[in-house]
DNA sequence: CTGAAAGCGCTTACAG
DNA sequence: CTGAAAGCGCTTACAG
């Protein structure tokens, strides 16, 4: 095998290597790696047959050095919800990784320790950053960098802001989606649990259950809708404020897998058996969601997928911004999914059982 | 400012400028920024404020290409448990970022899985592997390493390999300490939930909680001890079985966070109060401990730390090799803590209150 | 204590 | 369709 000794003394195959072997420049080479059009076929067949043979991959270092396109890209995200964070992280690593892109984290105490952390991030060489909820959904944020002429693009944002790059679901529609599910599975009275009220989230998916329950030609009953604040603690109370009326639900949407479990909670405490009394059901599919016993039916994010598309469309506008041109700032919708565990089932109650 | 305009037309401070600014060689500013020995104070001094007043930050690209260890490392994990797996990326990335090196990541299905994702790994050019439990605690895993001739580090490895490198916590001490905690708050009568009899770890906290209660002169009761299988649900039912008999403990230390929040919903669903009539605890502070009410007093690994130690562990191995020299295997011990929440109180029952 | 030269592995820009 | 030259920003190895 054509190897070559370091100056330190590693083993590593380079784009010379792969020419001499083939009998080709370098430059033909590093052609067909980057899939460049012109280069004879039968060339570029005996390049990849090398470059498998020789079990090359290209020097990262190098070729951004080459580029000059190294980009760094800052992560930046407050509240630690390690449950979205770690595959939110998975998301991003698998992209930037595959790049190239350097990494740098930084974390804050919500949108307001962001500017000092977002300094921070531009001191160190930083061309663009990536936004975690719910910094991604603060305008103050998003004036903040853009007063720093930093590129950025934010993750999961539930605001519709029409000048900034962002990845998201469409909540409404989740939430739409969930409920209509439950009034196929024959529920008509369904509680509702609200979430924190400053995250516009929250108002998304109480709307999205609003209005698949006048669709289907239902009344969301005021005394089976409560606050809560996406904390466990907070919908186990909201399900006891639900349930402690006569006229109990047969399945209760709570706004967060949090909630859902805490709901869980009271259910059990009250007696009640989840699924066969109550159906309850949450948002996010965290890892609460399957932790918890019954496991959650819950609506789950592409959270690693929308990750690695911000990185494409940080790195996208970064690259943009240095070739002088113009960016439009994208907003990408990704699909969401209903997860069906264990805590939802048919109604097995009284009263109206569906045969829609 | 001295700036360059690079060809794309990116604006970056490089050695050069700072060279310039300062009166000096670029190989002087290198080994100011490098922390070389052989340069005159005075214009450390001076560099070192040009590098302030410059914004200057070395591109890490060039760096690692012409240091030539641009180490790839590889993350490899299974049994994604979101909440620990946030931390530990959290702590690889903080440490690699800063090192500049390049990060790849491969999951697989246990310890059975992982032969195909390291054989990639190393395809994809890693110079070493990360990883994470339960794969850091396979002997089958870490033989396949030593074959493909990869430098390796496990992150909590409970079974101590002396030939390996490792870093971890003592997971006896740990549970030594949290019982003693318990004692001293007044229980005598403690449950325990013992962990997935297939982790090594589990064995080893079941054998912490044994020395302190007898080294406190008590005894552990075998209705009281009973198996789980780090599930909420198997803590859920182990719970039930320890406290169906007559003479109910006064605590219940589970093996981890999960089972532990099982075992609350148990006690709830028995009408018994946390922590007033039972006090629980549990291990290695997840994100369950804190989301579950009332929050888990709970021990704490410092993984973010611990994965931030494997980094450098790595690192120096791999350079190690790649200088010929030998590297002893390193086996780091990282402190642990006990994290007291609302979970945990003093002992209010009957019977041998505490004055020790 | 300091510097001039060469090289890391790749790509851009220019020729042919 | 292919290649020779120069350069990306930094460091190593050698001189002084």
């Amino acid at each position: 095998m054509a190897r070559k000794v370091g100056r330190r003394g590693g083993n590593i195959v380079t784009i010379h290597d792969v020419a001499r072997h083939v009998g080709v420049s370098p430059m033909t080479v590093s052609r067909v790696i980057n899939g460049e059009k012109n280069v004879r076929e039968e060339t570029r067949a005996k390049v990849l047959a090398s470059v498998e043979a020789l079990n090359y991959s290209p020097n990262l270092a190098a070729r951004s050095l080459a580029t000059q396109d190294a980009a760094r890209v800052g992560l930046l995200y407050s509240n630690p919800s390690v449950a979205f964070l770690s595959e939110f992280l998975l998301g991003i690593l698998g992209e930037s990784s595959q790049a190239g892109t350097q990494l740098l984290i930084e974390s804050c105490d919500g949108p307001e320790g962001a500017a000092a952390a977002l300094e921070k991030l531009k001191n160190n060489g930083c061309d663009g950053v990536i936004l975690s909820p719910p910094l991604s959904d603060s305008t103050r944020v998003a004036k903040t960098l853009q007063d720093m002429n930093l590129p950025f693009v934010g993750v999961a944002a539930a605001r519709p802001a029409t000048d900034i790059c962002a990845v998201s679901i469409d909540d409404h529609k989740a939430a739409f989606a969930m409920t209509r599910r439950l009034i196929e599975l024959g529920h008509r009275d369904i509680g509702f649990i609200k979430g924190h009220p400053n995250a516009y989230a929250s108002q998304l998916r109480f709307d999205g259950f609003l209005s698949a329950m006048a669709k289907a030609g239902l009344t969301a009953e005021p005394h089976l809708i409560a606050q809560g604040y996406f904390t466990y603690r907070s919908g186990f109370d909201a399900a006891e404020r639900i349930l402690s009326h006569k006229q109990r639900p047969t399945a209760i949407f709570a706004s967060n897998d949090d909630m859902a479990a805490g709901a869980v909670a009271t259910a059990h405490r009250m007696g009640l058996d989840v699924p066969d009394q109550l159906t309850i059901v949450g948002f996010d599919d965290t890892a609460m969601a399957s932790s918890v016993w019954p496991e959650l039916t819950t609506v789950r994010q592409p959270i690693a997928d929308m990750a690695a598309a911000s990185v494409r469309l940080l790195l996208e506008q970064i690259r943009s911004r240095r070739l002088g041109r113009e960016f439009e700032p994208v907003r990408e919708v990704r699909d969401f999914a209903l997860i069906e565990r264990q805590s939802s089932t048919f109604t097995s109650s009284g009263g109206a059982i569906s045969d829609s």
